[in-house]
DNA sequence: TCCATTAATTGACCGTGGTCACTTTATTGA
DNA sequence: TCAATAAAGTGACCACGGTCAATTAATGGA
């Protein structure tokens, strides 16, 4: 019997979120303050933390959200054939990860599961990039000596890293695609004889 | 003429940092209070914000010390030859950067240069790594198809990667280690025949 | 219908990083 | 030697995330 949820919380609930988004919607991730949030749903500040442990768990389902509708297009997509194209593909992705360096710092410290019962939206939705991109390489034209899953799991490296480059001295988006696909091409199509 | 640092600006600065390593020393670095730091140094709070623009900046300088001096080391070693080697000299870096995931947080925010001019002590740790690892690489048995510090850049990422994961669920070392191996077998000595 | 029990909400309060107008101390030049 | 000027230091104050004992609303018998 662990029935219990109220009608009445969902709503509170729906409120704060909405109210979360629309704060966002107007200044941004940054800028989101929970007194401003519950000011709008009309609810107390402690109400907020009744729904959400703290302020990053919001932000996670928040930009959780976000970012699955990103892999969701990338996902309908057909499969890219070459390295511009899957860069290409993945680039939606990428520029919402990079939209406001403190996202892309609640992205990164959410990349992870905490640990193995509590896995968190951010979280989940690397394990699913790394899935779609490892069903991409699983027939591919690109080096198979590794397994596609440790492949998934370097690009999502190089795509940090390549993210965490742009933020530093100018944030041009032509730089980070280059040299994301300078990074892409020598970890899947590695040439020895050379 | 912009010759006017004083000698009590000196000592002032080497109280709070003297301070900040004691506390540091005795309860971590996530536990480090400026009011604590200011309380040992005898100074107050406002001083404390005189000497440094925000906490950040005196993490950056403390954190970047000890991996200076942890890449010190590295460097006084010689060459490793295989990549098994490589990541054992690189491990004590690695242990000191996944101490504490506030510490981790910390470099990885600070990992690149915010501006042109403003280059942190952290991320000056970074270029230094990167041109050791770039050494090294300048005069071995591994691939050669991309640049040394495309190669050096990609440890950079799958480091990184790696401490992040091992954040996740367990923090065990041997885990992260041996990921680490596999990661830079995949990256440095590619074998596409297979 | 009414009461007992549990769930949801409240807002005063706290901890801590950071600010700034003001005071104190050092330096310079006549 | 002594203002005039600049540098260093101060602490009351603010912003904002987060807590918790108390209060209010919903639920489920009898």
């Amino acid at each position: 019997m662990l029935k219990a949820v109220q009608s009445r919380t969902l709503k509170t609930r729906a409120k704060l979120i909405a109210a979360a988004e629309a704060v966002i919607e107007e200044n941004g991730y940054e800028a989101m303050r929970v007194e401003e949030v519950v000011l709008r749903a009309g609810v107390a500040k402690g109400t907020f933390f009744a729904h959400f442990p703290d302020k990053e768990e919001l932000m996670d389902q928040l930009i959780g959200a976000r970012i699955d509708t990103c892999l969701d297009q990338i996902a309908k997509a057909p499969t890219p054939q070459t390295i511009t194209d899957m860069v290409d593909a993945l680039m939606p992705l990428v520029a919402f990860m990079s939209c406001e360096r403190y996202v892309f710092d609640v992205i990164f410290r959410h990349s992870g599961a905490a640990t193995i019962d509590k896995t968190g939206v951010i979280a989940m939705t690397f394990e699913h990039q790394a899935k779609i991109v490892s069903a991409w390489l699983k027939d591919s034209p690109f080096r198979r000596d590794v397994t596609p899953d440790l492949l998934a799991e370097g690009i999502q490296a190089f795509l940090m890293q390549a993210i965490a480059l742009n933020f530093c001295a100018l944030h041009c988006e032509f730089a980070m695609r280059d040299r994301i696909v300078q990074y892409l091409q020598a970890w899947l199509a590695p040439d020895i004889r050379a």
